[in-house]
DNA sequence: TTATAACCTGACCAAATAGTCAAATATTTT
DNA sequence: AAAATATTTGACTATTTGGTCAGGTTATAA
């Protein structure tokens, strides 16, 4: 009896309603990703969304109300992760090294968190029903001032005119989430094997000689 | 009495049963590339795809039994056209043209089949659970025979060397995919109008461009 | 210690959905 | 013309699933 109360205390002591409360959520947020990455929004279910959190399902409902609630959560979780990268960007003067880092940076993300990658990928592929306005706004604003500063350096001739500076981020966005959303391709072309580290670096850099190189750098 | 069989002969010798057939298949075919483009396999519904095709759900049953039948169906279908362009890549010497003609040919699929490419680019994310036999040998084949070219280019020195040839693979697919998968974000971000036919030309020039310029062409 | 608030979860339900089936209609063959 | 074959479709069903809720446990404030 006295054993069991201070296993309790114990126990008490180390999980706060707080602390339980935040670790919980950023379970069901990890697990929640994993689903809808491999299933979309209307194809994951919370049964999945529970098993992979090891929690029943009614605690998902507690923490996150809806499935379309907690999808929201996720899809708020990755951007801001997405826009720590985005903002490397804008933080060189000289775009050899924007380019390079802003493109290393992204290649990181697909690798750290590619499911990440994938929840926006589906979302945007579904007609960005949720994100739209996030889309027309924050992120919009943010291509802007790349466009602006691909512009300059095209004027300033450091960098080749590429027309339309859309095009190049498109590349850029394209190329570095590919490893992200179609690594279950990539895979299979590398002979089945997942990329080790070492290849990722690899093919890291050479993804950012190609940018380089398409923009007259090098 | 005498006019109605006119018309039902008439009518008979219109849509004989092997029309009815090939029609209605197209009709779903159709539907379900839209369905599933937008859903996924697991989020589209009979019911959906039946409303899309302005048929009752039970004539999509009789034609295609299942929902995973129909879906794989769609992907069979969709990898008819894309072989069609891939194929254009080893029909070229020259590696100006060669990836002149297989970019401009993407991007042309992309333009035109755009809910094609979604249900690849959702298959692929979702783990490509249908599809993983036909990349692993056709998708491979082609790809090894693509990275040959590709290298003997490089020793060739009509190009530079670009590392992995699969790199660049890769970047050439992600680009102009983007433009069918992503085509809701390009749509919001060129101010939430969709690109009309000459700016897609002119799209397609710039990223031929890229290409170009990233194996040291031009 | 006690009261209150937060967390937990099995049991349950209404709605949605893939697939079936039988009966009706249309076409083709004999 | 009649028999055989193929198409059409409304009604139905078994199952799945998002969400609820009551009754319990655990932590914390008084």
């Amino acid at each position: 009896m006295g054993n069991l109360k201070v296993a309790e205390k114990v126990r008490s002591s180390t999980r706060s309603k707080e602390k339980i409360r935040e670790e919980n959520e950023r379970i069901i947020l990890i697990a929640a990703e994993k689903v809808f990455a491999k299933h979309g929004l209307k194809g994951a279910t919370t049964k999945q969304i529970a098993d992979m959190a090891k929690l029943p399902k009614s605690n998902i409902h507690y923490y996150f109300h809806t499935k379309l609630n907690l999808y929201r959560c996720v899809l708020e979780s990755i951007l801001v992760d997405w826009m720590k990268a985005a903002d490397t960007f804008n933080t060189f003067d000289e775009p050899r090294e924007a380019f390079r880092y802003y493109v290393g940076a992204k290649m990181d993300l697909s690798r750290v968190r590619p499911f990440g990658s994938k929840v926006w990928a589906n979302e945007i592929i579904s007609g960005a029903p949720e994100m739209e306005a996030i889309l027309s706004s924050r992120l919009k604003k943010w291509v802007d001032t790349c466009v602006g500063s691909i512009n300059t350096w095209v004027e300033l001739k450091k960098i080749i005119n590429v027309g339309d500076a859309h095009t190049l981020l498109y590349m850029i966005w394209a190329t570095t989430q590919h490893y992200a959303d179609f690594e279950y391709q990539v895979k299979i072309l590398n002979n089945g094997k997942r990329l080790t580290d070492e290849e990722f670096e690899e093919k890291k850099q050479q993804v950012i000689d190609l940018v380089l190189r398409s923009v007259g750098l090098n």
